[in-house]
DNA sequence: AGTGATTTTTAGATTAATCTAAATTATAAA
DNA sequence: TTTATAATTTAGATTAATCTAAAAATCACT
């Protein structure tokens, strides 16, 4: 069945949600989406008719298998788009984000499949994050959160998980690219703030609200 | 002012009835649009209230100055879009169309000059139509219908002024194609059926309800 | 277990785009 | 110039997505 783009959008806040804490309330989702409550409730009643999210009053909800399914179609057209827009025509990073959101709602399984082809099967969008594949599978990303990696080890810069353009921004202020390097020097107990090395140069220090939305993995990743 | 999509293509309709007879009816463009007369009458008065269509009841309707300006936007998107899907995902031109009905609606000013920029600012789309710039001027183009051509003289396919995949199917299986060759070597009085060479090998006979979709030029145009 | 605060849902409107059926205006032909 | 026909508009509904305000359910704490 087709959806439109608003409840394409649904189901795909609802994924991301679901990331962390797999039932999803109302209002959280109601602020993610920059809407009212009430109008969460209107559209899940009609996601549940469909069969796309398991609702009950007043419990939460999370996405059916199919529902699963459909929002990482979405997810997979956005970050093709993303890659596109990047790679191809030469946007920075940090502008991607708002067009994709309106390319994402393009439907048309021959132009994914084609712009897929053409953009080289990518693994990953421009923000490291991973590209499902036509079936619907996430390729493994083996990252850890700055936050969490071990001191004194340069460590490559995998993924950003915050689309913010504010955030991009001061990343790109920092020379903070994927692919970048950063060596954790000491870490402030005070506020978790991180006295860091970026690319083995610029020494700096990265408040944890920063730290926390950038994702390292070790400079030779074997497995 | 922002568009609705619907906005978008009401303009673009309205723009292309306008090229032949300068005034556009209801009817005409409620069949275009595949719609009821009585929505196109809902629309014409927020365009008229918009100032994008000089509308006066049963009288007919045509755009204003703004609203062949921003009907011109909606068509070098498009035509931009059907560039990029033969050229670079290699879609064929009878795909091309539908696909293009929906990222044309894609609202980003930086996103079509880039992809201008990308493409090379192609001067016409697949099917020959010229590409407005981004100040809505449109290239000249130097073609006659084929109905009109010299007989016994070879014309270059310059363009074919109707997007209906059937006849591009057609016109694949006829191998008329962008730049071929087409040569009249009679033209039938009972019903302007053409006795035509295709690339100067193929003798066919061609309705004149195929012929007058096709647009030629001489095939060293000076000009 | 009772109660106050929080979360969620319902009730009732609104806006954009659409439709059908009825009424109105224009047009063309006798 | 009347009148039949065709084109157009209006009136009144409908659907999707949204909202505010009020009601209902759950939760968290004593």
């Amino acid at each position: 069945m087709n959806l439109t783009a608003t409840e394409e959008n649904y189901l795909k806040e609802i994924y991301h949600l679901q990331q962390q804490g797999d039932k999803v309330f109302t209002n959280q989702l109601a602020e993610q989406l920059q809407t009212t409550p009430a109008s969460v409730t209107d559209m899940l009643k009609k996601l549940h008719i469909k069969s796309l999210v398991a609702y009950e009053r007043y419990q939460g909800f999370e996405l059916t298998h199919t529902g699963a399914s459909r929002a990482l179609e979405v997810i997979r057209r956005h970050r093709l788009w993303e890659y596109f827009l990047c790679v191809k025509l030469g946007f920075d990073w940090n502008e991607v984000h708002p067009l994709a959101e309106q390319l994402e709602h393009v439907s048309s399984v021959a132009l994914i499949e084609k712009l897929d082809t053409y953009l080289g099967n990518p693994q990953a969008d421009p923000h490291g994050d991973p590209i499902p594949d036509a079936a619907g599978n996430l390729p493994a990303m083996h990252h850890l959160p700055l936050t969490e990696a071990p001191l004194q080890k340069a460590m490559r810069v995998a993924a950003v998980a915050n689309q913010a353009p504010d955030l991009l921004d001061m990343l790109n202020q920092l020379q903070i690219h994927l692919g970048a390097s950063i060596t954790i020097r000491k870490k402030f107990g005070f506020d978790g703030s991180l006295d860091v090395l970026i690319n083995r140069k610029h020494p700096t220090i990265l408040p944890e609200t920063i730290a926390r939305h950038l994702f390292v993995q070790p400079l030779n990743p074997r497995s």
